[in-house]
DNA sequence: GTCTATAAGACGATAGAC
DNA sequence: GTCTATCGTCTTATAGAC
């Protein structure tokens, strides 16, 4: 079983090939966001990962594969992260904000191919329902992350149990997603401030709401 | 000048060649949401239509001038009209959302090809940088229009002055479109009530807010 | 103004050397 | 496992008949 553990050796086959894969398929992320599925070619790909197209194809039978795996693998993990700043109990409320506006601003902003990426991963999906239940799936996800986190907020205001938690939890992740396109439309249209904002008076009214119908 | 009124005539020759451009036009939206604008071939927008790839272009020099044209042409209008219904006074707050979840569920589900259509200019512009200020300008029309309908419901409420119109009405519209694509997902995630609850939640909460600041 | 036919090139995917 | 070279297909765009 070539049980090679002692340091000074290079790298496994195992591990070399485990690394042209995971470069094929960041170059493959950049040139889908930067040009879409169709618009990409394998070659591009190959080319800016360091590699031809022959060894591209020795790791993915098909550019659909490539695709599919970027779909099935980096998904919303800057949503959970939201998630957390908002489950945070020891910042304030203030700070919550300030973070989570930050937070969008960076998704807008900084990781210029992400929001791209995964307008690339919609259009697909909505294109193939074989594939649509796979991104709902992510969706939910996300949105229950959300939902915890919101409950927690809500158990430190000392109102725990009548929050619409699902339905408050996809207003505020579509809300992000939305103010995350239109600020990369225009950045002046979505302050960093904003989603912070939005997010105050959702909470206050959905609290005043709930409050009064009961 | 060809001054031809006559009821009976069939069709003037510039009229057959704007039909030929509509039919060309409404086949390459067809085409752009379903398969993308890099996924669209020229060929089966033409046969879409009814016509050959000569008649294509004939009336369009490049592919990309579909493309730009129906950028330029068809946007926002549904949005237009949830801004009339928010502005409605003649109907009730309850009746207003009801309105408006039809509204979310006739972009996300009657006109299946709106909102790919839509993601596909949003990427589009993303992409060349020298596009983007023709998108965003659309945004910032349709936020306006938002923002005055908003005006005419908080004068409605007695509370004219002190809103953040901009802001809040860039909020409805984000959310609005990030609702629009969950939806299309998965439609169990948004019901169809869901829009309305939440302008609910963020007009609530917006006015207590404004309030106790002043 | 619309057709058919074709030019010129890019594309995804494969074959065989190393 | 990665390379180079190539195959066959599909693409956009053009040319010339009608």
């Amino acid at each position: 079983m070539d049980s090679n553990d002692s340091p000074p050796r290079r790298l496994t086959r195992a591990e070399t090939k485990a690394r042209t894969r995971t470069l094929l398929l960041d170059a493959a992320a950049q040139e889908f966001a930067r040009k879409g599925f169709a618009g990409a070619s394998v070659d591009d790909i190959a080319e800016r990962a360091g590699f031809s197209v022959g060894a591209l194809y020795s790791n993915f039978a098909k550019k659909e594969d490539l695709f599919l795996e970027l779909l099935a693998g980096r998904s919303g993990h800057q949503l959970a992260e939201a998630a957390q700043i908002v489950a945070d109990q020891d910042s304030s409320v203030q700070e919550r904000r300030q973070a989570l506006g930050r937070l969008l601003v960076a998704a807008a902003d900084k990781d210029v191919d992400l929001a791209p990426l995964q307008a690339e991963f919609w259009l697909y999906a909505v294109r193939r329902p074989e594939i649509q239940e796979q991104l709902s799936s992510q969706f939910r996800t996300t949105r229950d992350t959300l939902a915890e986190s919101l409950a927690a907020w809500a158990r430190d205001r000392g109102r725990p149990g009548d929050l619409p938690l699902d339905a408050l939890s996809t207003v505020v992740l579509a809300l992000f997603q939305g103010l995350v396109q239109l600020r990369r439309t225009d950045p002046a249209l979505v302050p960093e401030s904003l989603y912070g904002t939005a997010l105050g008076w959702l909470l206050t009214g959905i609290t005043a709401l709930t409050e009064e119908s009961s």
